[in-house]
DNA sequence: TCATTAAAGTTAT
DNA sequence: ATAACTTTAATGA
């Protein structure tokens, strides 16, 4: 968890609820509220001129979403949409950073946060710039699973669908069904009724 | 080789 | 039931 939620509230946040596919916000709105999730999942997505989805990245509880954005002054260049239904915490700018100030360590571990996406972003667009599908994937589960304790192949489940893993390496579906299919026949991961284990 | 289109089967809501 | 996801196959860049 990125900030303790009592701390939060103790500097006056609020709890919001939404829905499966309901916006917490949208590119180009200004960003005025830390956000933080409590439960549930959400993307951060942008979709190009063919209407074709990309997928930013993929958050889950305890996460902040689009906090980089407050220390700037710009529009949010991505929409944030709840993947599952979502309680997430809200506090104003001006009292985020107010909780920077009061709480160092705070301010801190936000960097850290901070660093991390930006780890995420340096691989996926390196990887987005390779051409081999088999490559793309790799590197994506690869990062997912470099979470996990346990190590050995084929014990972890991505926690993604196909459609999913399509819009976040910018293959379309078709392509990444095929390709993980040529990767079970080489060993590289295993399928047990549709779920991908790796 | 990969994207696109279409069609059909499967799962989740 | 209906929508969302998965799969296969044909075709074209």
């Amino acid at each position: 968890m990125v900030i303790d939620e009592e701390i939060l509230y103790q500097m006056g946040a609020t709890i919001e609820n939404y829905n499966v596919s309901d916006f917490i916000f949208c590119e180009n709105n200004i960003p005025s509220y830390y956000y933080q999730i409590a439960v549930g999942e959400v993307k951060l997505n942008n979709y190009n001129e063919e209407g074709k989805e990309i997928i930013q990245t993929i958050l889950e509880s305890g996460e902040s979403i689009g906090e980089s954005l407050l220390f700037m002054d710009k529009p949010y260049p991505i929409n944030a949409v709840a993947l599952t239904a979502c309680v997430i915490i809200k506090l104003s700018k001006s009292s985020f950073f107010l909780l920077l100030k009061k709480y160092p360590e705070i301010s801190l571990d936000m960097n850290r946060c901070i660093s991390q996406s930006l780890y995420f972003k340096f691989i996926m667009t390196q990887n987005i710039c390779s051409q081999n599908p088999v490559s793309k994937l790799k590197t994506l589960m690869d990062y997912l699973k470099s979470f996990e304790i346990e190590k050995s192949p084929f014990s972890f489940q991505i926690p993604l669908t196909r459609q999913q893993m399509a819009s976040l390496t910018g293959l379309c579906v078709e392509t990444t069904i095929r390709t993980i299919k040529a990767m079970e026949r080489n060993n590289m991961v295993k399928i047990c009724n549709r779920k991908i284990l790796y």
